[in-house]
RNA sequence: GCCCAAGUGGCGGAAUUGGCAGACGCGCUAGGUUCAGGACCUAGUGGGCUUCGGCCCGUGGAGGUUCGAGUCCUCUCUUGGGCACCA
């Protein structure tokens, strides 16, 4: 009888199907456990990036099941997005009749991994029982101004031809399809994501079941600093200039200040031209400006911009000093960020510096070390190589502040400029809120009408949802393709019913993939987005698994949805995940498969070359999870010889092992089979830990490699049919091996386990438990070091601890003696249960 | 430039609290078996030396702490990742 991979797995797949084994009721059993994995999103086959997200969830959700809590493992897709449009303008196809074959697909592929989802929760967020729930989400974020319109330069990829958020820009480039990103100005719907910012930064901190990564990643992303703002008066205008600083303390230091293109005071100098000390014409003047707000823009990746800038003409005065201060116009001050205005403090900010230096602008040093010599800079600033951006002593300069340290003056002084009406403390982030707007087809319409008389007005919710006509032209030009939808675009306008006309922006399929482990806890209600006692029964979602590239993007969303729908009233928690896992990616020749490159391998030519559970087994062997891992053919094969000898030692066993019980007599044990029960009680209990506690499923499966080992050398030296009394222990071990198998080969252990006579699942077992007694021995071996090396091991009784005792045994072993011989032992280290370290001379 | 990971045999990796480095798997070597199927079994496999008892070296590199360091500390190199005119 040979182990046959595909009969086997088709044959319990269908059983698992068709007795709904992996079906998840509230309630139900013991405490709730949500294993939740990142959705795919319908691209075409599963890759193995796919295989290796599912398998770790599917081992983490069949483990839980086996220890008796009642598992939530749901599946589905992230169907709405570009590359569905993409390839239907391509191929002259409908982005909906792409997606549902798709999905058709990759739900065969999935199911004919074995995965244990509950199929009945499926979602697919492209259809409209899910969209319109993004779309009443989106009413009620209006209805509480976290969604808002304003005009704003947003970030536009001329290749998508749509607008990207902040977030799906990398380096410049649009994350998707790498055409470099361009700005243009237009009239979008946000998400006021920064209502949550400081929440979602300082819960941060209370996310221990997160890896440090990501955490600090998010962390980077939103970009909190402390500082102040402070107003400088400006001289020849009643307004004042107000710039942000994270350094008032270095404010006697500032020698210019400095606009971006965009302010508006740079606008109105554009318009009116240059001051009378700029030296220059209007004309040269505004051909300059618009020349650095070209340059101003996202750089190529590496590059760092040349700075530029120009003199305006115009002065500004430092409130605290009565100082001056010629104003500039640069390309390295940005609009979107601060007040979009900066003081220049040259000799304390690199940036500031290298400007003052390539402008022969004056530097002067404000701040000195606490401690030690002063350094040569502090009295010739002409001398300075670089800016020294320390916190420090103030130096003489400062007025009434000298002497103070940096933190003492900074809060002096926003206390003072408060005081003096010209300032105060301020914090600033570097995220923005996120524009969910696409010009595209494939996505949520936003549920938006606009009527001349009554302006924006919100669909009602008795009018969802607003499904996407299927009729439309995909060209991939012109703007949002529901523009060239009359039937859709002209509407009657729900407050007044005259001719008004429907938003044809979509939503960013981010929305849709914020929320959707929801709608998986009742998926076909037709009255909420999700049933609240749901919600409040299996939340919050205990893992998370998918890959490190979620880590700002979807993430970040996701936790703030979560918050603004606790605020909304529709959830009890505040943080979606309790524990995140970041699986690695599976790499070959160094990088990562892509269709591109021509480096795929496909998971179905593996399952049918060396079976699921042998696939399943690999990707999980091969590496810790968080790590990535080279694509090796070699290492399946491994495993597939690992499963066929599990094969063999049950069917070998089996027929003597009939009738026998899993229990008996411990006492008349052969000593062979002493070790080996000890070793199937210690292989329970690392597997245990490391599924349940360390998420490291390549040591579990060494674990079960190990214990197959030693049942074959117990076979062996004790063969099954002459084991007499002593077989219940063959059967004890056996069952336990291939339950703690079961996860990681839910085919192959079904399979063994009805070998082994049994009529129910395995699945359905409770996870083995191991005897600490057992695991207990009466001798053990300890290591004895002299002067510091490895001389020998003496085995001794467990209770002995003993120090003269230990050290005695020590000195019987030859090559320990050999070693101490013609020295003197000056000191030992004992100890017990480790090692016994003796020290001469 | 700043911040964070990681660096262990020919390869993937293990070592959970500072206590016998290299578990488990791949590959390789020898033998067996079957005989041409990427099959199976047994033994061996970090490097060097060996009188076959052992000995020396060894976790990117250099120092240090310790009876004892892959593990802790300092410096340094390399790789990967994140951030990068964020005032």
């Amino acid at each position: 009888m040979k182990y046959d991979p595909s009969s086997i797995e088709s044959k319990w797949q269908e059983r698992w199907a068709a007795d709904d084994v992996y079906r998840a009721t509230q309630g139900e059993g013991g405490d709730k456990y949500y294993c939740l994995e990142m959705l795919p999103y319908p691209s075409g086959k599963l890759h193995m990036g796919h295989v290796r997200n599912y398998s770790i969830g599917d081992v983490v959700a069949r483990f839980r099941r086996m220890r008796g809590f009642n598992v939530m493992h749901p599946m589905g897709f992230d169907s709405f997005g570009m590359p569905a449009e993409n390839a239907a303008i391509e191929h002259h196809t409908h982005p909906a009749i792409w997606t549902r074959q798709n999905i058709e697909v990759m739900r065969n592929q999935l199911q004919d991994m074995g995965f244990a989802y509950d199929w009945n929760r499926q979602i697919a967020s492209h259809m409209p029982e899910y969209y319109r729930w993004n779309q009443w989400l989106f009413l009620r974020f209006l209805e509480r101004d976290l969604a808002y319109r304003k005009e704003a330069l947003l970030n536009w990829c001329p290749s998508c031809e749509t607008v990207l958020a902040n977030e799906q820009v990398e380096e410049g480039l649009c994350w998707r399809c790498g055409s470099v990103v361009e700005e243009r100005r237009m009239s979008q719907w946000f998400f006021r994501i920064t209502a949550y910012i400081d929440e979602l930064l300082d819960g941060l901190d209370g996310l221990d079941g997160w890896p440090e990564r990501v955490r600090t990643m998010q962390r980077n992303w939103i970009g909190r600093s402390h500082g102040a703002r402070v107003t400088f008066g400006v001289d020849d205008s009643d307004e004042g200039l107000e710039i942000f600083t994270t350094r008032i303390d270095t404010i006697f230091g500032a020698t210019f200040m400095v606009l971006a293109p965009e302010h508006p005071l740079a606008r109105r100098w554009y318009e009116q031209g240059p001051g009378a000390d700029a030296g220059l014409d209007a004309e040269e003047f505004a051909d300059t400006i618009d020349k650095l707000e070209k340059m101003n823009r996202r750089q190529r990746p590496g590059e760092e911009g040349e700075k530029a800038g120009i003199f305006t003409g115009h002065y500004a005065v430092n409130p605290f000093s009565g100082e001056r201060l010629p104003i500039w116009i640069a390309n390295f001050v940005l609009m979107d960020y601060g007040t979009g205005a900066i003081m220049a403090v040259p000799a304390h900010d690199e940036r500031d510096f290298e400007f003052a230096r390539g402008c022969a602008l004056p530097i002067r040093p404000v701040i000195g070390p606490s401690e030690g010599d002063a350094p040569a800079w502090i009295n010739d600033p002409g001398a300075m190589e670089e800016a020294v951006p320390l916190y420090g002593v103030l130096l003489p300069a400062n007025g009434d502040y000298a002497g103070m340290t940096s933190e003492d003056a900074q809060q002096r002084m926003i206390e003072d400029a408060r005081a003096g009406g010209f300032g105060d403390a301020a914090v600033d982030y570097k995220i923005k809120d996120w524009g969910v707007s696409r010009q595209r087809y494939w996505g949520t319409p936003i549920p938006i009408i606009y009527c001349p008389d009554c302006g924006v007005v919100p669909v009602p919710d008795a009018d969802l949802p607003v499904t996407l006509p299927e009729e439309v032209e995909l060209t991939g030009e012109g703007g949002s393709p529901l523009g060239h939808v009359e039937s859709f675009v002209n509407v009657d306008c729900p407050t007044c019913g005259g001719a008004a006309r429907r938003e044809t922006d979509t939503m960013d399929t981010f929305v849709d993939s914020s929320w959707y482990y929801l709608r998986y806890l009742s998926p076909h209600d037709e009255e909420h987005p999700f049933d609240r006692s749901a919600a409040d029964y299996w939340l919050s979602v205990d893992i998370y698994i998918g890959g490190i590239t979620h880590a700002v993007l979807h993430l970040l969303y996701f936790r703030f949805f979560c918050k603004a729908m606790a605020d909304l009233g529709l959830l009890s928690v505040r943080e979606p995940v309790t524990r995140l896992l970041t699986q690695g990616m599976v790499l070959m020749g160094g990088t990562a498969m892509s269709k591109s490159k021509g480096n795929v391998v496909d998971p179905d030519e593996m399952v049918s070359r060396y079976g699921v559970d042998a696939t399943r087994i690999f990707v999980l062997f091969a590496a810790p999870p968080e790590r990535d891992f080279e694509w090796d053919e070699g290492g399946i094969i491994g495993c597939r010889r690992f499963l066929n000898r599990m094969f063999t030692l049950i069917a070998r066993s089996r027929a003597a092992l009939e009738g026998v019980a899993p229990s008996g007599d411990e006492g008349e044990l052969p000593e062979a089979l002493v070790e080996l029960r000890r070793k199937a009680h210690d292989t329970t209990r690392r597997v245990t830990d490391e599924v349940e506690q360390r998420l490291h499923f390549n040591t579990a499966v060494a674990a079960l490699m190990e214990l197959l080992n030693e049942c074959d050398a117990a076979v062996a030296a004790v063969p099954v049919a002459d084991a007499g009394t002593s077989a219940w222990l063959y059967r004890d071990v056996f069952e336990r091996l291939v339950a703690l198998l079961s996860p990681f080969a839910p085919h192959l252990a079904e399979e063994l386990w009805e070998m082994l006579g049994h009529r129910e699942y395995v699945a359905d077992q409770l996870w083995p438990t191991y005897d600490a007694g057992v695991l207990e021995r009466e001798t053990i071996s300890l290591a004895v070091q002299v002067d510091g090396k490895v001389r020998g091991s003496i085995e001794v009784s467990v209770d002995l601890d003993d120090n003269d005792a230990l050290v005695a045994e020590a000195l019987k072993e030859a090559n320990v003696a050999k070693h101490i011989d013609g020295r003197t032992i000056v000191r030992t280290v004992v100890v017990p249960g480790k090692i016994v370290s003796l020290i001469t001379q």
